[in-house]
DNA sequence: GTGGTCTAGACCACG
DNA sequence: GTGGTCTAGACCACG
């Protein structure tokens, strides 16, 4: 796995934690992966799991029991969706419109670019 | 001025500059106000300034005449504006629409946030 | 280590860093020392060789790995390389030859003074 | 008159001058142009020509006869020259051949591109 | 007056 | 432990 800079690495291994839950990897109620495992294959340090872990707590995504590990919380997957919309709604979208707007960058412009995307998705997929 | 904490201090003064640049309240060629009057007026250290013009130099916005202060550079607006644009089209758009297809978002939910917040932005300027 | 007062501190500093990386005594992928280190072994401020960094950085010789520490960037050996040659050949020299130029001073005369300077370091190696 | 950024401008403006006394325009006991004239000519601060003045009374280069002005010294030529080969054999050329040595280059390849750097003015003068 | 650089010391997010 | 950032204060060359 390869981690961009912007973000703290401890936020994306959310993120593909919370991608293999959305992906059915990790049903409600599995076992997650130890922290020493994530942390082994994905390289990096073990205070860097055990803060995602935490992070994944907060925001009811993971129950830990102690001295068994972390489990996917039961509405993990409802939990994950509605805080990934509401960060695209709040954060993401008026981030990207104040932007636009001070670009002088209108609707037409961004639709056209999704067609864009959208093309370039269809012919070249992953 | 009121600084988020999300964006280096150093950053957030170079979007003031360059946001002043763009309103054609410096127009290229002329002299910036110095980094002790910056560092004044937005009360932070003047090392910070000093930072930001440092920042504003490598990206072509200023030129140091050395004893006489920073001046706006020839091409300043265009500069401002490609980095920007740049960021807008390659950045943060390719990463909303990455958002938006994971969450199930369509364009069409895209077009109508932004008109909720055309009008949001028409009755509540400012 | 000795400063000279012509140079930035931090400028020579990251010389210093270029010639280990160039003498092998630091490999592409090794962990550079830490700023704090080298801060303690030069005497200098933690803060000069955080800005040597940066400037490492900005040049591909370091990369940052964050929470790690600055690491040797694959490539450096070249990218220090060429930077130096560059300099040499497009900076270095035409300034020379312009004041030989100026001067009256032909090719025998630098000739020549290479010859001396080649036997002082013979005989006086150091 | 365009200055570099590498070097003081005042030593720019004093090599303007020496090169003005080596080339005839200025002879040995003329009246060199006033610190004014310069200072408005070049379009730099008076104190920048005032320090130029300073530095070229320090090596003999020219004498200040308090309210006529600079006059170009006795010897003023003999001077520049002198100052100028010191210069160019005990500092540029140590410094050219330390860099080489660090890189690699030898005297073949510097006279190669001192061959080069001829035919390049020869062709195209100026 | 102007920016460049450096020090000493601090707090922070991140790993 | 690691680099990033900021402050307060200082001295410097240069203009």
């Amino acid at each position: 796995m390869e981690f961009k800079q912007k973000k703290s690495i401890y936020l994306q291994i959310a993120d593909w934690v919370c991608d293999k839950v959305l992906a059915g990897e990790l049903a409600e109620g599995d076992k997650a992966p130890s922290v020493r495992d994530v942390a082994a294959e994905l390289e990096v340090n073990v205070n860097t799991v055990a803060r995602t872990f935490e992070y994944l707590q907060q925001h009811g995504i993971v129950v830990v029991r102690r001295g068994l590990g972390n489990f996917v919380a039961d509405g993990a997957r409802e939990a994950i969706g509605n805080m990934r919309r509401e960060t695209f709604f709040n954060e993401q979208l008026p981030e990207l419109f104040n932007a636009a707007k001070a670009l002088g960058i209108g609707i037409k412009e961004i639709e056209e670019a999704y067609r864009l995307a959208q093309d370039d998705a269809r012919y070249m997929p992953k």
